[in-house]
DNA sequence: CTGTCTCTTGTTGCATGCAACAGACGCTAG
DNA sequence: CTAGCGTCTGTTGCATGCAACAAGAGACAG
């Protein structure tokens, strides 16, 4: 079960890939007629969907008034880093006490994978990997609910919109990947508490570098 | 900001009242015609509301079939508890960083407070006691989007349901109150991987109680 | 008696119409 | 020039109509 129902309204999915995409700047309004045509659909189902991004925190319904693009407040990134930080903490600890599932093979073959992208250069890859790494701690850790709640964050922090900036630091990348490699480790161990610890920290680092870059960056993260 | 909108919509709490209520047993239908007649208003704002349910947990949408009451496996409330246990953890760690703020009173009153419900063998006041103490660590955690989910994950687990039963145990309120002291404590002192672990030992004892004794209970906790 | 096919009924999913409201613009008076 | 008021437009919120679909009952053949 990923963040909704059973099988994902395509609707909802290209409505949230459409006010991702930030072609729509912040504030810019989001009038149901308006969707209804984009999208070729009545307004009934354009207003479910809008209630649900609403409640992922990518738009803002002002009653009456209308649905507006919402760009979290950078208060609001730095407390889903810090909710990030727990969840995916737990979830390494959780992965750690199942001792030998197959998801401990697929982190491996992504370190590997990940250490040959850094080889080429290829930033993107790298992304993806990152983004696959720390996935597969949460669905590793065999809590749909963990996942469940962790999809809707990720959400709401449009990560990898995130995460595309600070992926251009080569000295960061070499840092994460071995961190990824000191979780790996620490599972394997099924020191629960140390893998817990060490993702953590991992987590908390790269925060840091996507907040402090994001600062410098001047990109437009309001407040 | 609760767990939707702003200015939450009376009725999609007075729907969700009624669906915790348990008037209606796990698999009963909720007709859409049924509760706008129930609540006097058009199937389309019921149908919004359902949907938020949903994705509440509480209520199973079969498309094109119909809406059901949902009871949360056995299976998912260990897994909310798991989460309960990390969200609430990670709240005690952030309030213990905070420093002196007025939450910290609070928390004093209420295990006075605690105290004198034991005292007066009050049960009911008790269970409200534990989780306003509960709350007041979510919300002097500062942290907004760690309280929505919290929230979230509550209204899911159904939890006064659960926690009625368990007050019942006059040896767990003491140790529960117990627990708490010492929570408070090492937030006092700042020492937030003391809080943390403190906080978690606690909720996990909890959930144990609970749910060894709704297994030994025969509670319609299916699967 | 059992399996299958059809029909019927109840339900949802979506489109659309209408009323109510918020906010902006312009006008007027001071 | 400015403050205040009235109107007017665009938007949402909700009611309702209609089509499509799923599941169950019943009949019928084997």
């Amino acid at each position: 079960m990923r963040v909704d129902d059973g099988a994902e309204t395509p609707l909802l999915e290209r409505v949230r890939q459409l006010v991702l995409s930030g072609q729509f700047p912040p504030g810019a309004p989001l009038s149901e007629v308006f969707l209804s045509q984009e999208f070729e659909v009545s307004r009934t189902p354009i207003r479910e969907t809008l209630k649900q991004l609403q409640h992922e925190g990518l738009v803002e319904i002002r009653p009456k008034v209308g649905t507006f693009v919402r760009e979290p407040t950078r208060r609001e990134i730095v407390e889903l880093f810090q909710l990030k930080e727990g969840l995916e903490g737990l979830a390494a600890g959780l992965l750690a006490r199942r001792g030998n599932v197959p998801e401990l093979d697929v982190l491996e073959r992504n370190i590997a994978e990940s250490d040959q992208a850094t080889a080429d250069q290829d930033a993107t890859r790298y992304a993806e990997l990152v983004h696959e790494f720390h996935r597969t701690i949460i669905t590793g850790s065999d809590n749909s609910k963990l996942a469940e709640h962790y999809d809707r964050l990720m959400n709401q922090l449009a990560y990898h919109r995130l995460v595309l900036r600070t992926a251009e630091h080569p000295g960061r990348i070499k840092a994460s990947t071995s961190e990824h490699r000191v979780v790996l480790e620490m599972i394997r161990d099924k020191d629960h508490f140390g893998a817990e610890a060490a993702m953590r920290n991992h987590v908390y680092a790269s925060a840091r570098e996507v907040l402090t870059d994001s600062r410098t960056a001047g990109q437009p993260l309001n407040s």
